[in-house]
DNA sequence: AACTGTGAACTTCTTCACAGCC
DNA sequence: GGCTGTGAAGAAGTTCACAGTT
């Protein structure tokens, strides 16, 4: 028996993690029910995509009243899989390494680092968030201890490949990428890129391509 | 003259950054020609697609050749607009602040911070990069000295609208917004999203769907 | 022979319109 | 009346296959 299909679209996936940050500020203001149309202007899509994304998780809320914010919470928190903490492990804990261990969003969402490493001997031992900077070596120890099934990457881009690899034969099984390179890893182990430069020239583009007025081109 | 339709997919002009990446590192490395399989592995792409994606800037390549990458780079560089560097101003100097402020990849690619603002005494006068954080009373100003036309906002959440409305009244036309909030703009002024926790939250989902049961690997 | 450029098939995502329920 | 849930239509993006060029 499977009433609900296993697979949810990835773009629905981001979506529903968004509702959650949202049904959360709204029960933490204490509000009790929410209609499609008013969540889905507070996470900025259309209200009909609203209601088909949660059409995924089978029915949701009361026709004619709207959703429960409890309940949906609670519900969006089951299906994302963020009941329980998973352990993460971050490599390279430079300037935005740093920001994301320190990073409330992620512990409060069911994420928590359990090691974080760096190459350079400066950075060892330096506290970060509520955790000491580990030496590289420590790794796999670290890994194959907590179970970490999250690996970040926030290394130069050279050495980016490198870690990927070890993380990968450590046993972690998703990683996110913020290297400005494309990794390679095995099969079964999934990688996610998030390139900050990238959402910048996108912005740009798109920013210059709305102008109408005289673009000098043509070189 | 328009040969091309000007407007182009917005998917694809996400991969032309990462093509155009790929593209200064093959010239630093002395490379003169490169064929879209290449290009395409390198920038985790499908070669189709990247072909595709490369026909909306008119024919690029040489056929039975392949790129020039030198030629094609430069292509790259203007059709994105990257020629001349475009002033950006940033917002809320905390951890992630400083890292996108002290990050080579924007500045390497055309995009020049020449503000770094922060509600807070305490940081005001700290030297992140090669700036000075000022305090928040000078944006206006500088915006205007600047002509800056984008802004990044990487402050709390809870300021982040009163920030992007002053961004947008002092003519910002491109906002990059990294506060987990959904923020409203003008007409005329572009929103653009990151959401670090949602990015983890995906990838968490994926690599537990993956696994319905023992797979049979392990280490 | 090798590789590009592109129409056409295909898949995925979004939007619409309305039936169904409170 | 108001709002959810969903099939159907439409738009966007991806992949394929091959014609065209050097």
């Amino acid at each position: 028996m499977q009433p609900r299909p296993r697979t949810i679209p990835e773009a629905t996936v981001a979506r529903l993690a968004v509702y959650l940050r949202v049904l959360t500020t709204l029960a933490d203001g204490g509000r009790s029910t929410v209609s499609s149309g008013e969540l889905a202007s507070a996470a900025g899509v259309n209200p009909a995509g609203l209601r088909k994304d949660l059409s995924h998780l089978g029915p949701c809320g009361v026709r004619g009243v709207g959703y429960d914010v409890g309940a949906l919470r609670d519900r969006l928190t089951r299906v994302l899989g963020v009941e329980s903490a998973r352990a993460c492990v971050l490599v390279g804990i430079g300037n935005l390494g740093s920001a994301l261990a320190d990073y409330a969003g992620f512990g409060t969402r069911g994420f928590e680092f359990v090691g974080l490493f760096d190459a350079s001997p400066a950075r060892i031992g330096q506290r970060v968030g509520a955790l000491q900077v580990r030496p590289l070596d420590e790794l796999e120890d670290v890994v194959a201890a907590t179970g970490a099934s999250i690996g970040v990457i926030t290394t130069p881009a050279e050495v980016a490949q490198p870690v990927c690899d070890r993380l990968a034969a450590a046993g972690v099984r998703s990683i996110l990428n913020f290297a400005p390179v494309t990794l390679a890893a095995p099969a079964g182990v999934d990688v996610r890129k998030v390139d900050l430069s990238v959402e910048l020239q996108v912005l740009a583009f798109l920013g210059q391509q709305r102008v109408p007025a005289g673009v000098g081109e043509t070189a």
